[in-house]
DNA sequence: CTAACGTACAACCACATGGTTGTAGGAGAA
DNA sequence: TTCTCCTACAACCATGTGGTTGTACGTTAG
């Protein structure tokens, strides 16, 4: 199932690096506010390579990207991927709309294996 | 960051479960049409064992479901799931949408920092 | 009843993941 | 320069994941 611009693996890696509470926040606040490394680390109770390596797993599936300045990094978001990844999203979504649409559809026509489901 | 009516626990297993293109196959064909677990395995180059593991992770997931006919297991999606899962992503879409608009927003306006990002 | 089918589950393996600590290097600050 | 800060990365550990095979059990078909 290849769903738009994205390939399999580009939805795996995605799809992976939202499948954590840590990342999440990481995404949800570089959105809002851009930060370096160190500076994301001191929110979670976790070591500042520990937060690295979320950083890497989101930067691998381009949702984020880091830019330097100075000494530091400064972490912020891939908006054309974030787009890329809600049109992915939204993909799915509409998969699933249609078949609800059928559903309804089916459930007004066809009057075998009814009831349930 | 809490977004809808999922914790962030099941926001974690939905992800995770899409996380795997075998999966998210299972997914787009059970919502074609309803397939016992044998029936599903067939379609893919692994055991029956490995077909029924990733059933139990989208099931864990609550994106599918299975019903007994007969001696088979009948995989379905769960529509309200599917539904709640669909919103999940929305929300994370929204975010985004609203980042992107407040930047266009910002870029019109703010004068420092602009050019890059 | 008996044989075959569909399922469930345990044991096992290789490998990835999420965490740790420690070491090293580059860039600013003093 | 020298010290300090931020980052990068390697090594290590425990646990989870995705796959395998084998065994057992309920259900349907002959």
């Amino acid at each position: 199932m290849v769903v738009g611009e994205l390939s399999e693996a580009d939805a795996d890696s995605i799809f992976h690096a939202l499948a954590d509470a840590t990342r999440r926040d990481i995404i949800a606040r570089v959105i809002r506010k851009e930060e370096s490394v160190s500076a994301l680390a001191q929110h979670y109770p976790m070591s500042f390579a520990a937060v690295q390596k979320h950083v890497a797993v989101l930067e691998r599936a381009s949702l984020i990207a880091k830019r330097r300045r100075g000494r530091e990094q400064i972490v912020h978001p891939d908006m054309a991927a974030l787009r890329r990844a809600a049109r992915l999203l939204d993909a799915y979504e509409e998969v699933w709309r249609h078949r609800v649409a059928r559903i309804e559809q089916i459930l007004a026509e066809d009057q075998e294996g009814k009831a349930e489901l």
